[in-house]
RNA sequence: GCGGGAUUCGUAUAAUGGCUAAUAUGCUAGCCUUCCAAGCUUGAGAUGUCGGUUCGAUUCCGUCAUCCCGCACCA
């Protein structure tokens, strides 16, 4: 892998259309980013494929859409509007802010269920300093959800927020796909949706932004089994980043969250973390949620979300093993490990080294030279077959033959195919390979047939 | 949110208190070209925002926005 900055990488993805920042005309809003024709074909190709793995080709889980308004019930029950925010207070010498639990645990003070309010009055009773030894002051609450209204705002408006995470809509729904399918535990319910959190700062190109996709199953589960599946779904959540999304091993590892890191849901949390140009960051993540946020749900709908196991009488409430895919940050992962350069005649070439069945171009074809007709018709004839039977086919026929393939190189495309003087006498292309950038004169039929079953994982 | 740096055609860079803001590449249109960024011609394209100082600001000062680095944060 050739080491790439992530300026390298966000200019290539702008200049080539993958990737642009959010509202740029009228200078960028932090923390938003829009895909470009490539970009969103990039994620497609990652989101289908992660669609086919983990609910088409399986028995036990269902997929669902669910939607990203909901009840403020349902953040009350999942316990988001009083955990998912942060108390922050800050150094009046320095400014520098604080999380105000940590600075009351250093000072021997447990905060476990402290209102805020009462954390404000040890913070004046006991006269607590920063860290730096000065008088603290300024304190709020930092809610990492973003707030909205629905309804007329003047009266009767109802006040909730947009989702930080898919899986309240999951649980949510529990009870229906109960209902519908009566599947055998373990069964699970996936969902690939965006979620928003107010990041006080977002950072590191689209790996931390304020409006995220993520992919991710709930995997219901009896409770007593919960270890064995969360280890199976552990090994099936590195099988894709290895053998679905083929980053590296080198740049895949494991980390286990200890308790005080952990979300307010866990008992258990393994991340994934791959080696970014900034570094080891999470990619995803495998939660044991046990049966906190069903349990929660029941409690506040008074819905009974019990689990009759067949054949008995008996009623469990499921625990659940959640598996969480950032998809932004898959496809950063996805592009940083593509980007390589070598040289040719002396001279740089970049080109990034896509998988074959992720790249957002599968082939381009071209004319060898544009200013003989036959040549062009003949082209476009390869081009509309290619067209038909593959899904996304480039045509250039601009400069040189050179800088196309250079061109196609810079955005992943496994495959040129050019149509030459030879092409009209005997039906033959050159298929061009972009990693080895070598060269084979084969029949149409037959170039087709090796490019389709390339792009097959 | 704090501290520091930055912001000029799509991209990468240059220059300037006052003349038409330059170069490369990309893009446009055309010529030429039998396989890895050849050449010629043509055209379009930029001083992030708002305000101040000044006869005059892209340039100096402030504001906001965005990006980068460090800190803090990342349920």
């Amino acid at each position: 892998m050739t080491k790439v900055t992530l300026e390298t990488l966000s200019s290539l993805c702008k200049r080539r259309g993958f990737i642009y920042q959010g509202s740029e005309i009228y200078g960028g809003m932090a923390g938003t980013w829009d895909y470009g024709p490539l970009g969103v074909a990039l994620k497609r190709n990652i989101t289908n494929l992660w669609w086919q793995t983990f609910v088409e080709k399986r028995d036990d889980i269902y997929g669902l859409d669910s939607s990203i308004l909901m009840s403020p019930r349902v953040w009350e029950a999942s316990s988001h509007i009083t955990t998912f925010s942060d108390p922050i207070i800050e150094d009046l010498k320095t400014n520098k802010q604080y999380r105000l639990d940590h600075i009351l645990e250093e000072n021997q003070i447990k905060t476990n269920d402290m209102s805020f309010e009462k954390m404000m009055k040890q913070v004046s009773q006991k006269k607590i300093l920063s860290p730096e030894g000065n008088t603290l002051g300024n304190a709020k609450r930092f809610n990492l959800m973003f707030q909205t209204q629905i309804g007329p705002v003047s009266k009767g408006s109802l006040k909730t927020y947009l989702r930080p995470e898919t899986a309240q809509g999951t649980f949510t729904n529990f009870k229906n796909i109960v209902d519908s399918f009566y599947p055998d535990l373990p069964f699970g319910i996936a969902q690939i949706g965006k979620n928003f959190r107010n990041e006080i700062s977002p950072r590191d190109y689209i790996f931390r932004s304020r409006e995220l996709e993520i992919m991710e199953f709930e995997y219901f589960v009896i409770s007593k089994d919960w270890d064995k599946y969360f280890d199976k779904l552990k090994d099936l959540t590195k099988d894709w980043y290895i053998n679905k999304l083929k980053l590296s091993a080198n740049n895949i590892r494991e980390r286990e969250i200890n308790k005080d890191e952990r979300a307010h849901y866990s008992q258990k949390t393994v991340d994934f973390e791959y080696k970014y140009p900034m570094g080891f960051k999470e990619i995803g993540g495998i939660s044991y949620r046990a049966d906190f946020d069903l349990l929660n749900h029941q409690r506040l709908s008074s819905k009974s979300l019990e689990y009759t196991i067949k054949g008995t009488t008996t009623k469990v409430i499921p625990h659940v093993i959640e598996p969480t895919f950032g998809l932004d940050r898959n496809v950063l992962a996805v592009l940083s490990e593509a980007y390589s350069e070598d040289e040719i005649n002396n001279e740089k070439r970049v080109f990034l080294k896509l998988p074959n069945h992720l790249a957002p171009v599968k082939v381009a074809v071209f004319p060898l030279i544009k200013n003989k007709p036959e040549i062009i018709k003949k082209a476009k004839e390869v081009y509309a077959v290619f067209k038909k039977e593959i899904m996304f086919v480039m045509w250039d026929d601009s400069g040189n033959i050179g800088k196309r393939y250079r061109k196609q190189d810079e955005i992943g495309t496994p495959y040129c195919l050019t149509i030459d003087y030879d092409s009209l006498k005997d039906g033959t292309i050159t298929l061009r390979q972009r990693d080895t950038t070598s060269q084979k004169r084969m029949k149409i039929e037959e170039s087709l047939k090796l490019i389709k079953d390339s792009i097959r994982i």
